[in-house]
DNA sequence: CTCTGTGCAAAGCGTTTGCAAACGA
DNA sequence: TCGTTTGCAAACGCTTTGCACAGAG
């Protein structure tokens, strides 16, 4: 099984070797690992990815980091998002959906819900075609209830 | 009629004043230039609060409006909007509500919708109490549509 | 071989802080 | 009068830039 999980992760990680190099961005050992701590963490601030990244790449620049996630953000390879009292976070861009965040220790978890109805409901005399719901729900996760 | 207006409006600042000292600030005339701006233009980013209350103001420094804005974001005076691909804007506080934001102009509109229906329908095995929903709803106003 | 990416140091920009003087209550 | 606010200047922190070298294709 565990080898199983091991295989799927390497597939993945090819195909986003190939969805840069599509993106005419070379791969490199450091765009890897972003990717991959993205992938493996799921939403991160800038300082928490360069402090995973820092781990497998102690000489690492800040200005790399920076200038990766703004080239893979510029090809929607990679997305911010923007949060309620808190810094923004990225995350891998995937299909569209909604993020759930928990207002006591402020983890974001993705959350697929169909913005059709919401997105025609929203729909007013000044705005018709209404194409994209930027969704934020906010509330107390379980884990930090039973704490 | 206009006379008409200009009382509402007036009422409006009083009433302003009243919720400034209820949260223990003094009402400046630099805070209550602040209030009125953000009254009468609606969603601002710091630079154009800025630009409009210099005029006002030609003496009032950045450092001013940053420590109103911020005391008046702590007592739930104003809000800060943030939204995407765009910086963030201010509002006064009112009633919960949603955004509707304009992809080629950049204009931010409230929008009241019922969020209770939404919420309920986020809830999921690791959220039970969703509270806060902030909506974004992004697309072409009309004014950009004929333009 | 060529062109992009990396790492460093410096610059840049938005925001915050410390302090003396001004002002609101 | 007392405590808050203002305006200025300096400090601060995050992000970007320029450049020489390294590395991917």
């Amino acid at each position: 099984m565990i080898v199983f999980e091991k295989f799927i992760m390497e597939n993945r990680m090819l195909a986003y070797e190939e969805k840069l190099r599509h993106n005419d961005m070379k791969v490199t050992p450091q765009r890897l690992a972003i990717v991959k701590a993205l992938e493996e963490h799921g939403h991160m601030t800038i300082e928490e990815l360069y402090s995973i990244i820092l781990k497998q790449f102690p000489s690492i620049s800040l200005a790399t980091l920076y200038k990766n996630l703004n080239s893979m953000n510029d090809s929607n390879f990679t997305q911010e998002v923007k949060l309620p009292n808190q810094k923004s976070k990225f995350e891998l861009t995937k299909d569209e959906h909604s993020h759930l965040v928990c207002t006591s220790c402020g983890k974001v978890e993705d959350y697929f819900i169909d913005t059709k109805n919401i997105l025609k409901s929203a729909q007013t005399s000044n705005y018709k075609n209404l194409e994209v719901a930027n969704l934020v729900f906010s509330g107390i996760c379980c884990g930090c209830q039973n704490a």
